[in-house]
DNA sequence: CGTGTTTGACCCGCGC
DNA sequence: GCGCGGGTCAAACACG
């Protein structure tokens, strides 16, 4: 069993700094706050690390209920945070993540805007239980800053109400609370010089704005989350300048809503992703199709092959629930990861057959 | 009609 | 105060 950790710092400025260690958390330094920090180790962590089991600032079994699970409400895999006493610091383990490409899609997932929350209420030890379903969210891990914190948006007249104060005005986007994923390019965009394929991450997106940036020649796109009216999320796309095969993508704001249950904008993610300037009319008539039925012919399909694959996995006698409890409870994450890798094998090849047939495909390649 | 993108104009923070 | 550059607005348009 392989696992991701993730852990977010607080440094000695006060500022966030996430930190994705490959060899256990315990003694990670914070870092300044960059795209670098989101880079995922090449290859899974071994959870738990060697040293965790001697450390005095390890908690508890995040893989038991001594920590809330965290469910993903779209593939139903279990996140589990551990917390710690030392103020500032949050860690996560990211639970189920067998093969590296896995993980890294969650890992990414992770990433993808979040619900409004108080900071760390997520991690208080009763949990939410006013949201049995709480999705896990970047925003669940985010301790907003100083500034941003109070800074609401009126969500049923879509005025924004900014501070009036000119200290707190003048600091709207200096302290902005963050996160920036670097992830590679699509292919299709590659040599494309006027726009990008922006990745899809299950939030419906909007642009509304594109801008050349200074010193880059690649421009940056600006989104809004368009999953809920209202909903103050933001994101920017541009390509890395050092390495244009990298999509530097920088969340600003947080969802205030739900992760959609289904993707509503499915049109839109269609069209960004098969754009009328370079897109195939077969291609988008394709993915027209409508988006829930697609999905609930997917579970079912997915949700089919992993029975079997449970049971076979069963009877081959490879876990064994009375026996080894936690390795029966881990295998199934590991089945849930394949269930993931099935449904998104079985979209896009909805979308593309002649390009990913029957393949089952990356789960981190949903974000072309 | 409701979803989306495009794009020029405008707003605003920030450095000088 | 001024100008630059980044971020947002909103009208026009595309699409089915």
């Amino acid at each position: 069993m392989r696992d991701y950790i993730w852990q977010r710092m607080e440094n000695d400025q006060g500022e966030l700094a996430d930190v994705v260690r490959s060899g256990g958390w315990v003694g990670a330094s914070s870092t300044a706050f960059s795209a670098s920090d989101w880079e995922l180790p090449s290859e899974p962590v071994v959870f738990p690390p060697a040293s965790i089991k001697d450390s005095s600032s390890y908690l508890g079994d995040p893989f038991t209920k001594v920590c809330d699970p965290l469910i993903d409400e779209l593939s139903g895999i279990e996140f589990f945070k551990s917390r710690e006493t030392m103020a500032g610091q949050v860690k996560m383990v990211i639970k189920g993540s067998d093969c590296g490409d896995g993980g890294r899609f969650i890992a990414q997932k992770l990433l993808m805007g979040g619900e409004t929350k108080k900071p760390f209420d997520i991690i208080s030890p009763e949990g939410d239980k006013s949201s049995p379903h709480s999705p896990v969210m970047s925003g669940e891990m985010m301790k907003v800053s100083s500034g941003a914190v109070g800074r609401l948006r009126d969500d049923g007249g879509g005025v924004q109400q900014i501070s009036s104060s000119l200290e707190q005005g003048v600091q709207r986007r200096k302290n902005e609370a963050k996160k920036v994923v670097c992830i590679p390019a699509p292919a299709a965009a590659c040599g494309r010089p006027g726009g990008e394929v922006v990745p899809c991450d299950l939030w419906a997106w909007r642009k509304y704005g594109q801008k050349p940036i200074k010193g880059s020649p690649h421009p940056r796109g600006y989104y809004r989350c368009s999953s809920s009216k209202g909903c103050s999320a933001r994101k920017q796309v541009e390509r890395s300048r050092t390495d244009p095969n990298m999509l530097v993508i920088t969340y600003t704001y947080e969802h205030n809503h739900p992760w959609p249950a289904q993707r509503n904008a499915h049109a839109g993610f269609t069209r960004s992703q098969t754009s009328k300037h370079y897109s195939t009319r077969n291609l988008k008539e394709t993915t027209r199709r409508s988006a829930p039925s697609v999905k609930q012919e997917v579970r079912e399909v997915a949700d089919k092959a992993n029975d079997q694959a449970f049971h076979r996995r069963h009877d081959e006698h490879l876990i064994s629930q009375q026996d080894h409890p936690d390795n029966f409870f881990t295998d199934m994450s590991v089945l849930e990861v394949d269930t993931m890798n099935l449904i998104f094998s079985k979209e896009l090849t909805e979308t593309k057959p002649e390009e990913h047939g029957d393949k089952a495909l990356d789960p981190f390649s949903m974000f072309y």
